[in-house]
DNA sequence: CAGATTTACTAACGGAGCATTCGTTAATAT
DNA sequence: ATATTAACGAATGCTCCGTTAGTAAATCTG
């Protein structure tokens, strides 16, 4: 029987309570360094403890002390102690079918690199994953760091992942993909936690973090304005990664957000045809990068070949009349869709990614108006400003998160 | 600037989380009973420190030693240290158009009285409140507790809340309610902490804690074999309340869950048209209680007269050939709906209540089979056992967290 | 029935952490 | 050069924990 409250069996509790407690205060500070005394206010605590407690993040090599900076005040000068971003690094990986893009950034979610791989159309697992490591490698080299200054890694990949177990149990767009030991593999190699998970849970809480109209405060955790985020992935396929209270919402058996699958259209009373072999939802079939094609090319208005959508939206924000009424329409379907999505969650914000998202205002702006008939109460709608690095993004957030537990419980940082 | 993590401000703070712990053991444990090494084992702590814990909980009255209840083993008999779950109590009040419901629980949150006033039809505000009042002066009598043993009161009433401000601001069913202070009024009354919450939001937790297939065992906290759960209430009008990680999910401004507005049916590219004056959504037109007696009077299966739909279910369980058809056509349209719900939320299980889960398996067989061509995975769907309690007992649960704090916090016992 | 055995409670001790207090140090201002 | 200011560092007292030794209250055994 597990006992939920955490019981305190001794002095050394307050320790790493006060410890954790003032390091903190000091990542979370709005400078970059202060002095004990603030510390001090700041936590609660006497000097003394204050005092003791930076000395034990000094002797970890998470603290150091430094000159002061500005101007000199009146009186003895205080030692300023700094948390040493650059004790540890994280790597944020977004495994994908064309690309492999990796992030590395410190321990105060600096970027220090950004490397990306192409991957050749079809490559298989065992390829991607040699991509991977050598993506890596690159990587943390044009960081200047050792790979093992890496304290956590994280993946994204498309497809259904089981985060428990580290596999990916379905990814329809690489082949041999699923059921490669990748994690594993992965910490076995580099000695430290490897986690994976969806593409688009990662790419929602970089746009939580970082992405549009989100606080810029550095340091600071994820958006706390809004208790729910959704980020809409709209390409040739759709899907969602909800955030809730900032950590990813997955549902029971990370199946939540199947936006793509809704179904919309259509009588009530008859049932649904067997379902298509492509995989792909109803809802996908009706807005997704192929239905906004095809729909425009029976509009009449300029599209490029295979699905190259660019050219109606060009034309569509130039005043192409076929390609204007087509946008309406594209939007009047999606908008629909996401109602629905609204309604259930009520979320304070709500991203768009992916290819169509690059038409930026020229759709959107209808959908907001489309909107605005289907729900009850307005929401901020807005396009991802973080494009393709969402995803990496994301990653090192989550590995953050993970690295956040290592500061504030073990203190082993690296002389 | 706050500071996330807290501090350990001296020995104090041990000595609190210890009571703390210890009072979650006991509380927590699968005896009403513990003794004193049980209790070491269970926290970690050694045998003083959980003593000393409990000699400063039996001051406050919290816990009281008794006598070895079973047969006695070698050696010097133990004391026994028990919860006195009666040394405070809570009340959860359902406050509706047509009744308030109050029941009484003690801090274990064993049932203590359960008291049911009729409202009279079109009761205003002030009225209702005065048999609000009323009812909770005959529901502690029952129960044999002074008013002043409650420790917290949470009351649900339809409508939109204001939860901060503790107001209701809108409540179409009954003229005026909101604007009513009637938490501050309560709180001014009974000197406790009073909440307010929409009543959907409140029968979710029911469900979570004592509903259909939630785990039955005394004192547990919430079911935690989901990290979602979803309750439909399927009466005239249709409203969800979603439960996450334990804890009710009301979005960002507290519209989350409106299933009645989703728009299923009709062509992608034509506008809606203006919102109908009776203020319902359009899946609530399309199944909602009365959408099923128009239904089924054009099917020519029997109905009741009003929105009594009764008969039809029972038609329908008895092999009326119209009945089943009107059955099946409604359990296809409803299942459209939900299904987007889980497409979305992905919860591990949803229960349905209201008025027209009173059909049972009649109805909720057809919609699970009808379900399964919508979703992409596997759901226990099952009817509300809680029934016209549900609200109240969820009022119940919430109070008991608001107690919970004071307990493991301040440890205020009354003697 | 008396002693051994088992088990649990009680008291005293040492260690660790925090707050408080006082003296010291290193700057600036006069 | 002296006064002022603000921060550092060491010493003291308090409270909490765990450990250990001693005591009390039952049952079991001869």
């Amino acid at each position: 029987m597990p006992v939920r409250k955490a019981a305190a069996t001794g002095p050394h509790v307050l320790r790493r309570m006060n410890v954790a407690a003032v390091l903190a205060a000091l990542r979370e500070g709005d400078t970059p360094t202060a002095r004990v005394t603030d510390l001090a206010s700041l936590t609660g605590l006497s000097r003394p403890a204050v005092t003791r407690a930076l000395t034990e993040l000094r002797d970890c090599g998470l603290v150091e002390f430094t000159a002061a900076a500005g101007p000199q005040q009146l009186g003895r000068p205080a030692q300023y102690a700094r948390f040493r971003a650059e004790s540890g690094h994280v790597a944020g990986v977004d495994i994908g079918a064309h690309k492999v893009l990796v992030v590395i950034a410190d321990l105060a979610g600096q970027v220090l690199a950004t490397h990306r791989a192409a991957v050749d159309e079809g490559a298989a697992g065992p390829q991607l994953f040699a991509t991977v490591r050598a993506a890596l490698t690159a990587a943390v080299a044009e960081a200047g760091v050792p790979l093992s200054s890496l304290w956590a890694v994280s993946t994204g990949t498309p497809g259904i992942v089981d985060r428990e177990r580290g596999e990916v149990l379905l990814a329809p767009s690489i082949p041999d993909w699923a059921g490669l030991p990748a994690v594993s593999l992965l910490r076995d190699w580099l000695h430290c936690p490897v986690s994976i998970d969806n593409d688009v849970n990662l790419a929602v809480l970089a746009e939580c973090w970082r992405g549009a109209a989100a606080p810029t405060g550095a340091g600071s955790g994820t958006d706390t304005r809004t208790d729910c985020l959704v980020f809409v992935q709209w390409g040739r396929r759709i899907g969602t990664g909800i955030v809730i209270n900032g950590r990813p919402y997955r549902g029971n058996s990370a199946a939540a957000g199947e936006l793509g699958f809704i179904d919309l259209v259509g009588d009530p009373d008859t049932r649904p045809g067997p379902r298509p072999a492509d995989g792909m939802g109803p809802f996908e079939r009706l807005v997704g990068a192929e239905a906004i094609h095809r729909l425009a090319l029976e509009a009449g208005a300029p599209v490029g070949d295979a699905h190259d959508i660019a050219p109606l939206f060009a034309a569509a924000a130039a005043g192409d009349r076929a390609a204007v009424e087509a946008v309406e329409r594209v939007a009047a379907r999606f908008a629909r869709g996401l109602a629905v999505l609204l309604l259930v969650l009520d979320p304070g914000r709500v991203v768009i990614g992916g290819g169509v998202s690059r038409a930026g205002d020229t759709l959107l702006g209808p959908v907001r108006r489309h909107l605005r008939s289907h729900t009850l109460v307005p929401v901020e709608l807005n396009a991802s400003v973080l494009g393709e690095r969402a995803v990496a993004m994301g990653a090192v957030r989550h590995a953050l998160d993970v690295a956040e537990e290592r500061v504030t419980t073990t203190h082993q940082g690296v002389r």
